[in-house]
DNA sequence: CGGACAAGTTTGCCAC
DNA sequence: GTGGCAAACTTGTCCG
């Protein structure tokens, strides 16, 4: 029938709607981290340089893993 | 002990990498959503218009109400 | 001339700062005219709320048009 | 009478938004400048870091003018 | 001076 | 793969 189409993209739309709504509650739940943290004497601006700086290595290590699983791969 | 100011900032990070962690997983779920969508024939930009469009009301609408609460304020 | 290249970077800084002159005049101005607004008894928070709620109807007015224009690309 | 506070608020919003207007058109002005140095091959964000640059030089030469006056004030 | 708000800058994404 | 577009983050500004 012609209202399944309609159920389909309602469907699609809320799913979405929801992933972000869980995204938003958590964006504001680090924010509240931030600011506990801050209240605790801690320079926000030095914290947000060491996640950032750890993120950076984490995504160097799984750059380095994904190179030896290729070499491991292409050594049969 | 000594130890607790190094355990605090540990506490703070490891709970941040956290949320970004469940933010990140999200954020791929949506991605999700959107090819499988794709595949079912929908406009992956038309979509992304309509969720930007209803977010715009839902935050006009929020903005509606702190208005009120600025007017109420402002005439003492 | 080989003074040329150096006489472009010039010109094209001093139109930038000529530009960003004028704003900040102009910033100077509106910030007069709150201060004018607030000397004859109005509040100055509550004008830049009705300011601002302004703005936002002229951006989801433009915003409007854009969506049209997507929802016709995607009909194809 | 009661309109004349109606008519005194409209004309200062007019005012703001008007001027308002001619930042966002001078904005627009200074991207423009900022595209077309670049289709001449400089490269924006160091023209951003020059600017910027030049913007903080004035800043403290004009602090400086500032300390020569009251210096020379403070001398009689 | 500290927090709220806006501006600017950077980053990731998608279309070409 | 490149360049334009939209979103996130960072920085600066203004008010209390």
């Amino acid at each position: 029938m012609s209202e399944q189409g309609h159920n389909q993209l309602t469907t699609i739309v809320q799913r979405i709607e929801s992933v972000e709504a869980e995204i938003k509650e958590l964006g504001e739940g680090r924010k509240e981290i931030y600011l506990e943290a801050k209240s605790n004497g801690y320079d926000v601006k030095a914290l947000k340089a060491i996640v950032a700086r750890r993120r950076q290595d984490q995504e160097k290590l799984a750059n380095h893993e994904m190179l030896v699983d290729t070499y491991e791969a292409a050594l049969g």
